[in-house]
DNA sequence: GCAAAAGTGTTGGAAATACACCCATGT
DNA sequence: ACATGGGTGTATTTCCAACACTTTTGC
């Protein structure tokens, strides 16, 4: 912040020792980060969760999250966080919103900075031996603890924008795929159904998608092929936006 | 947060008491709220700056800012900033991002999060008595101080995101305007140059805008229909997204 | 009457949608 | 052979971009 003012006006020069001052007398807030982790399993979009250990929240899940510690980058504790649950690796991480309702939390005065995560399930699923941590079908989400409940909504929304936009959902695949995987995650993630003849066509006009001339193997009907997303081409050919419409 | 842990696995229910102390116990951070305001004028989009009141950073621009109250939600104290520099009215408020590299800040340890303000400077011309603050082109705002220029920099891109899907624009304007003056409005914020014919069929066609059988007064040429923003019907009508598209 | 900006339609191309049939594989 | 999903093409519609002239007002 540049001024620490209590009314407009004032327009000394102040010293850095005068705001060290201030900046120590201040009362300071407890800040924590917590992860919305999305996972791309069975053909369903999922979160994963944890029992709360507040006794006044018993039995209800609630987002990851853990206090920032004063020496730590924002984007440091997220990863922290992520790696102490699901091992790290393949992550896609955002930050979505801050929350800092004066009473969120029952333990005192908590701000809360949102993370929006997305991981591959297939490589993470033997680290989930905690049986207090589980993957929730997004769409049977309710209640949680906390706000979070809110924050989850946020994220989620913000994942459904983001997704049209931006090739997120590759984070949530096997790095090889098959269009109908692709299509899935889709339809999924939007809660849409959309027709395999023109999906194909989009994705294949964008020219983002390498063809690995590999099949899918154990599938009881005629294997698709597989591809993977080719992230150099889409660096370098990255869309601008333009166009108003609401 | 859900969780204080520092290992994944443990699973004991915490009681209030615990989770209290932990907060307690935890480094504090002095927690800021940045507001990036912009306004419109003479067919420019302007950021309204102060200068710095820390000597290391003398003579350069910085955004306007405050320390957060323990007791203060964050859209109140960016509220409160907007009030005390600008005098609070058809504010559009919207948290941006959370800054928070270890040390952005001189004085020690502050998260900041950023807020994103958009005012019609037609109404707030006068309350601007002290000449540390300024309302300066976007085009021309450099070398701001602290982390300033990056939260600016990520609240302008934002804000050009945001103009193309949402009717956030006409914040900026008067309450009746002409439609040269919303497409000054959009080429300024965009950068960029409109076809007058098509930009009007874009709009007329939304079909927001209510013809008020007003014209321009004290033009030197023929005066233009003024019309304003049917927000109504805009929230009734609201668009929802889809489309894959990057 | 001249300068300056307001106001107005049409056309061609690109992109999105809707839609139906044959193909390869496992059982 | 049949069930399942893979793979392909075309016709229609909708949206967007490009583009030029006439009108109104102040001077």
């Amino acid at each position: 912040m540049s001024a620490i003012l209590d009314t407009a006006g004032l327009k000394n020069v102040k010293t850095l020792k005068i705001i060290q001052d201030e900046v120590a007398s201040t009362q300071r807030i407890a800040l924590s980060v917590d992860c919305v982790i999305f996972g791309f399993d069975e053909n369903k979009l999922k979160v994963l969760l944890i029992r709360s250990d507040l006794k006044k929240y018993n039995g209800r899940w609630s987002l990851l999250g853990d206090l920032i510690d004063g020496n730590e980058d924002l984007d440091e504790a997220a990863y922290r966080i992520l790696k102490q649950r699901t091992g790290l690796k393949d992550v896609y991480l955002e930050q979505v919103q801050t929350f800092g309702a004066v009473n969120r939390h029952p333990a005192g005065r908590v701000v809360t900075i949102a993370y929006c995560s997305l991981i591959n399930i297939q490589h993470h699923k033997l680290r989930i031996f905690d049986n207090e941590l589980h993957w929730h079908d997004v769409n049977n989400v309710t209640d949680l603890a906390f706000d979070h409940q809110k924050i989850f909504e946020t994220c989620y929304q913000r994942l459904q924008k983001r997704i049209q936009e931006h090739p997120l959902g590759f984070n949530l695949l096997p790095k090889k795929f098959s269009l109908r995987e692709l299509q899935n995650l889709y339809e999924a993630i939007l809660g849409t159904k959309m027709d395999r003849r023109n999906f194909r066509k989009k994705f294949f006009a964008m020219d983002f998608l390498i063809d690995l001339d590999e099949i899918e193997q154990d599938v009881p009907h005629r294997p698709g092929k597989l591809y993977k997303f080719n992230y150099d081409k889409y660096e370098k050919k990255k869309k601008k936006w333009s166009g108003i419409d609401f």
